[in-house]
DNA sequence: GTAAGCTGTCATCAG
DNA sequence: GTCTGATGACAGCTT
């Protein structure tokens, strides 16, 4: 039976260590971090506010270490860090919405705005936006004009030109279809995004222009021409404040030194990223033969159950606020609840209308904002619910985030297209999300940056080496420090005298501060001089909750207020039975702390301790109970002691064993929940830390993706038949063959091998 | 007055 | 068989 609660208490633990690493949350962090005192305090020990002073150890505070779990010092170390913290996220959060203006550029129709506005290198979304969007003084239009194709780009006019069947080379360059340009066709989709808008639009300070007006109005800064998004107050800002507080925080976290190169790549992107609502034709021509973006739901859903439980344990140690703005989503969808802007912001409306029409573009083109630049996925991340809306939840959430989905958003939307182009198995398929490991990353930033009172444990560890999952209590300091006690105390032992009058104020305290180390029923026999001989045994170190160092009596004298604490276990013990003479009068109380702890230890004296007074035991309690067998019985037989005396004296070692034995077993057991609280730590760090390497590499795969991508565009985009018209991207593709070279292969062709090398990933998982 | 925590003690088991 | 340590359970005490 024993066997067995131990088997389930242990097991418990064991399995929230389990549980934690496979991905669901077993949040101890939750337990400790949280208001909840029972968990906390059997971690940790009770909070200052519910800590019981150690009544039955005097000396059990205050023992030289710096923090400690109980002190209150600790809390205000904690809180300290906690208000520098806030302070902190305000000071991220004061961050002007430059780059958020610029997302909702796209939402003017027919470009007629970012065409004639000066660029702010954000103009995205008019049919000539795409080259409107690599200003002069932006990277990405030194990229356009390294590939030639800026020039023509430029040319382009405001507004797009209707569809026809050929694809000009702008078109292809572009890597959209024309009805993306085409005013009435992204009329539908600002239709559908409106629906998602709220109040945002309708507090729009040009109001009494017509709806396309209002859109207008909405983008383009009456003053400076910049485009800009509408101006709303209230959550609005908010918002836009904290899509830039999550981009600046990931920007922190970007290991990546790709500023310098990001635009380039990202320009290229722009050209090549297909629109959803892209005829299939023009679509495929742009799509990546790289990618394929299929991506199984199980896979995400996995993904995301790593990213919840991971993101849960960081979220705890971030600043509440930031967290509450990064995650500001209403109530009811799970998904969008922690992990998703709220869909009805505006800055969503604006990058969901971007998306509708330039869904690839919007992906990276917050990179366009030198301030964000190498922090795409943050981005990416505030339109999780920016996916046209015949989307489900979960795949808008996944899907527009996706880094497949930034070249494939159609397979991995409601939208899908079927008719994807060239597609070569996505390598990113049974990655998670770069959204939401950006996330994580923005986590674990703040998780790095944060305090958590685990660290503070952690901190406690330096002082205390007194740690490890053994329960050797052996090999712990105290316990060297006991034994070498006990051995001193049976050397020196010299059974100088009774412990009856001898006890005087001074000799308890030098006794006291002689001893150090600290046995059975040391606070009760230190007003025997033999006994300041040193009690042994254990030293009831409770390394975390409970240090009980005595080492230091000054520290004692120095806390009057001590002198009223401490339990009075003599329960049974009449208040005769305490041996007045050894009181000092009570003015003699006054004379000192000395006296008054002489006198308050008089009074601690255990009800062994009387018990062998009463039975004039002829030596202490100590040795009864410290000294080894063999010295113990040759102790007993230096001595006539009646049969009474000898059973006492059997029964005070007995119960002095022991409770230095049940001393002993609940440190362990405390040092066994913390050392488990402790490596739960460390490995939901370590989990951590790989998956932010895993975003680190998904971040650099992307770069390479995107390098294909634009060589892909622009090797097909100068292809030329014998009659010098460019290759129809619908009806051609380029492929890679295995030694390195391209082959121009019908399109046909190019889907059949791919949907082959898509099968093949997905029956490796099977 | 009650709940909770701490400590001592007892009983029991195992080495 | 004895001794010792470990541990669950309980009681008493204090806050």
């Amino acid at each position: 039976m024993l066997s067995l609660k131990k088997y389930l208490t242990e097991g418990l633990l064991q399995f929230t260590i389990l549980l934690s690493l496979i991905g669901v949350r077993v949040d101890v962090d939750t337990y400790l971090t949280s208001q909840l005192p029972p968990l906390r305090e059997i971690i940790l020990g009770p909070s200052s506010a519910y800590t019981q002073t150690q009544f039955h150890n005097l000396r059990n505070t205050l023992d030289g270490y710096g923090i400690h779990p109980k002190s209150i010092d600790l809390d205000n170390y904690f809180t300290a860090r906690r208000l520098l913290s806030q302070v902190r996220a305000l000071d991220r959060f004061q961050v002007p919405t430059t780059e958020v203006n610029a997302w909702l550029v796209h939402r003017d129709p027919e470009g007629s705005v970012s065409g004639s506005q000066p660029s702010s290198g954000l103009a995205l979304e008019s049919s000539s936006g795409l080259q409107d969007v690599t200003g002069p003084d932006n990277g990405v239009r030194e990229s356009e004009t390294e590939q030639g194709f800026s020039e023509d780009l430029e040319d382009l006019g405001a507004v797009a030109p209707p569809v026809s069947g050929d694809l000009t080379k702008e078109d292809i360059d572009l890597g959209a279809g024309r009805e993306i340009f085409d005013y009435s066709h992204r009329q539908k989709e600002q239709d559908v995004d409106k629906e998602l808008q709220d109040g945002a639009e309708q507090e729009d300070p040009w109001p009494g222009e017509g709806a396309e007006a209002l859109a207008r109005n909405l983008l383009v800064d009456g003053e400076t021409g910049e485009s800009f998004p509408a101006q709303v107050p209230g959550g609005e800002d908010q918002t836009a404040l904290s899509l830039e507080e999550c981009l600046r925080l990931l920007e922190a976290t970007c290991p990546f030194g790709e500023n310098a190169e990001f635009p380039a790549d990202i320009s290229s992107v722009t050209e090549a990223v297909p629109s959803e609502s892209e005829p299939p034709g023009l679509q495929n021509n742009l799509l990546s033969p790289l990618l394929t973006g299929t991506e199984s739901p199980f896979d995400l859903e996995q993904q995301w159950q790593d990213l919840m439980s991971i993101m849960e344990m960081q979220a705890m140690e971030v600043n509440t606020s930031t967290s509450e703005i990064l995650y500001d989503a209403p109530p009811g969808d799970p998904l969008s609840t922690n992990y998703s802007l709220a869909p009805n912001t505006p800055i969503n409306q604006n990058v969901s209308l971007h998306q509708a029409s330039l869904g690839g573009c919007s992906q990276d083109f917050s990179l366009f904002s030198p301030e964000v630049e190498s922090l795409p996925v943050a981005g990416s991340s505030t339109l999780l619910p920016l996916v046209p809306s015949n989307s489900t939840s979960l795949n808008s959430t996944f899907g527009s985030t996706n880094l497949a989905g930034l070249f494939f958003p159609p397979q991995l939307n409601g939208t899908a297209n079927d008719t994807a182009g060239p597609e070569l198995p996505d390598p990113l398929g049974g990655l998670l999300d770069e959204a939401m490991l950006d996330e994580i990353s923005l986590m674990d930033l703040a998780i790095e940056e944060g305090f958590n009172p685990v660290q503070a444990s952690q901190l406690e560890e330096e002082f205390d080496s007194d740690s490890g999952l053994s329960l050797d209590s052996s090999h712990s300091p105290s316990s060297l420090s006991s034994s070498e006690g006990s051995s001193s105390s049976s050397s020196s032992s010299s059974s100088s005298s009774s412990s009856s009058s001898s006890s005087t104020s001074s000799s308890a305290s030098s006794s006291f501060s002689e001893e150090g180390a600290v046995g059975y029923s040391s606070d009760s026999e230190t007003l025997d001089l033999e006994e300041a001989e040193g009690a042994v045994g254990y030293q009831p170190e409770y390394s975390k909750f409970c240090r009980m160092s005595y080492q230091d009596p000054a520290q004692l004298s120095c806390l009057p207020y001590l002198e009223h604490v401490g339990h009075n276990h003599t329960y049974n013990m009449a208040p005769s039975a305490l041996d007045s003479a050894d009181l000092p009068p009570p003015s003699t109380l006054k004379k000192g702390s000395k006296e008054k702890q002489a006198d308050f230890l008089d009074k601690q004296m255990s009800r062994d301790e009387h018990r062998a007074r009463a039975m004039k035991i002829p030596f202490t309690n100590d040795k009864i109970i410290n000294l080894p067998v063999e010295e113990f019985n040759e102790l007993l037989s230096k001595y006539q002691l009646s049969e009474a005396q000898l059973s006492l004296i059997r029964d005070i070692r007995r119960r002095g064993k022991n409770k230095m034995a049940a001393q002993n077993c609940r440190k362990r057991k405390l040092d066994t929940i913390l050392n488990l609280e402790r490596d739960v730590e460390d490995l939901q760090r370590d989990k951590a830390r790989l998956l932010r390497e895993k975003v680190e590499f998904l971040r650099s795969l992307r770069q390479m993706k995107q390098k294909v991508q634009s060589l892909y565009q622009e090797v097909f985009g100068r292809l030329r038949d014998e009659n010098g018209r460019p290759y129809s991207p619908s009806q051609y593709a380029l492929q890679y063959a295995g030694d390195g070279s391209v082959l121009l292969i019908p399109r046909t062709l190019a889907d059949q091998q791919a949907r082959r090398q898509e099968r093949k990933p997905k029956d490796r998982r099977k």
